[in-house]
DNA sequence: ATCGAAGGATTGTTGAACAATCCGTAAATT
DNA sequence: AATTTACGGATTGTTCAACAATCCTTCGAT
């Protein structure tokens, strides 16, 4: 269930770890490379599972099960769950333990209803040259994907399209709420096991938009998005109508 | 500095604390009160000093203090810091420790970003009559506060009246994300001290907003909660510039 | 079949311990 | 005198072990 490989060295420190996470800066200035703490590490390993669908919406996550699996404290996973848990990865029931996160009819609309308020509005703000081509770049991704039948990438492709379009705003704080949506997202793909034509469907859709972009008219670009999104909405609703039945 | 009054009762159970916290639902549909837990007890507790400006923004929160201060331990505190890192209330420098956040320069820009996101577009999809009742009554709210002169007054009045236009949208998404870029700004008007004049300004603003929104006219509405946001974001600017110099 | 009482398992929380790291100060060097 | 080095105290990061509180299941009684 849980990777076999231990979060923690066995023993001295970690020879290099891709040290990419995070870094603070000294009022001097100097740079300080952040080693992520066991805790961020713990956390990182269950969203990659989670993103992964290792651990599917629903299942159980126990603490001394997660801490011996991964070779930490207890005490450590828990400060993992409350960090899991702010992003709605995860669901922690009073005294009964955390689950993993499941959408429900009215969560897939909420979703929907952030991404609606950031992607349009990012889109009607437009972005820099850069940015817009981030955005084509995602398009063509995702057509090579479908191209090659090769549903998984189809399925990142689109995550890069929309999330290439919140980073047009360049917003920090945008783009770590995005993330969130998305990795909610993720959770509830894994658990309906989405029909991989489903993307197919909207390649015509995101190469549009991207259009409407890339010729500055923001607005046709964000009115189609906005349609794009009511209508993926729909049909992920009608999914869920067999698969939150429990 | 902290609370004098513990967190945790001396013994027994708690007698009846506001438990309008949580609720879980049990699968039967049952409904059971959740009894908050020792560790989102005392990240309440220091949200409130947050919001409350006991908490400055830069002052260092050390484990063991606030720890003794609340009479819990230090590995609850620790799950509490967590949850406010996560909320940005709240800023870890591994190895140093937490500290009450800072809006910086970007951070007022980002914040706003997120602001004209979410608010816009709540404003432009409209609400029932009883979300624009809400707005209404955050208008009258800031209303009365003036005629009062109570500064304090104002600016919960006005933090009502945008909340109520997020609240439209019926998004508890959307609605947490609010309440977190609230607690930020709350943070950072106590760090810079603006001026009580600040609101007054905006009364104006937020009766053309309200009445547009009565009259159904949502996109011009939205139009209007554009510009204020825009305007109050360089007044804001203009203000930090001597605030933030660390 | 329904209800209630053990029993076991897991969570919630604490307290203590220890290594790792940082910071300030004092000593040593140039 | 200025810079570097070394040291010591303080705080964080993490673990471990313990225990009460709570939940779930099973078993037994009605």
């Amino acid at each position: 269930m849980a990777s076999s490989e231990p979060i923690v060295p066995s023993s001295s420190v970690s020879p290099r770890g891709s040290a990419n996470h995070a870094a603070t800066r000294t009022a001097a200035g100097r740079l300080r490379v952040a080693v992520p703490s066991v805790a961020e590490r713990v956390a990182d390993e269950l969203r990659l599972q989670l993103a992964e669908g290792a651990l599917l919406p629903g299942t159980r996550l126990t603490e001394s099960t997660i801490a011996e699996d991964l070779g930490v404290s207890r005490n450590t996973v828990r400060e993992a769950f409350v960090e899991l848990a702010s992003e709605r990865l995860v669901v922690r029931h009073p005294n009964r333990g955390v689950f993993v996160a499941s959408l429900e009819a009215g969560d897939v609309h909420d979703v929907y209803t952030v991404r609606r308020a950031i992607e349009v509005s990012a889109l009607r703000a437009g972005g820099s040259p850069e940015d817009v081509a981030a955005v084509r770049a995602a398009v063509e991704e995702g057509k090579r994907a479908a191209a090659a039948s090769d549903d998984e990438a189809l399925g990142t492709a689109n995550q890069h399209f929309h999330g290439a379009i919140v980073a047009m705003a360049g917003s920090p704080r945008l783009n770590s709420i995005m993330g969130q949506v998305l990795a909610e997202m993720r959770l509830f793909f894994h658990k309906a096991t989405v029909d991989a034509q489903f993307y197919q469907h909207y390649l015509p859709d995101n190469e549009a938009i991207c259009l409407a972009l890339e010729a500055g008219e923001l607005d046709r670009a964000a009115d189609l998005l906005q349609a794009y999104l009511d209508r993926s909405e729909d049909n992920l609703s009608e999914v869920h109508g067999e698969a939150g039945t429990d």
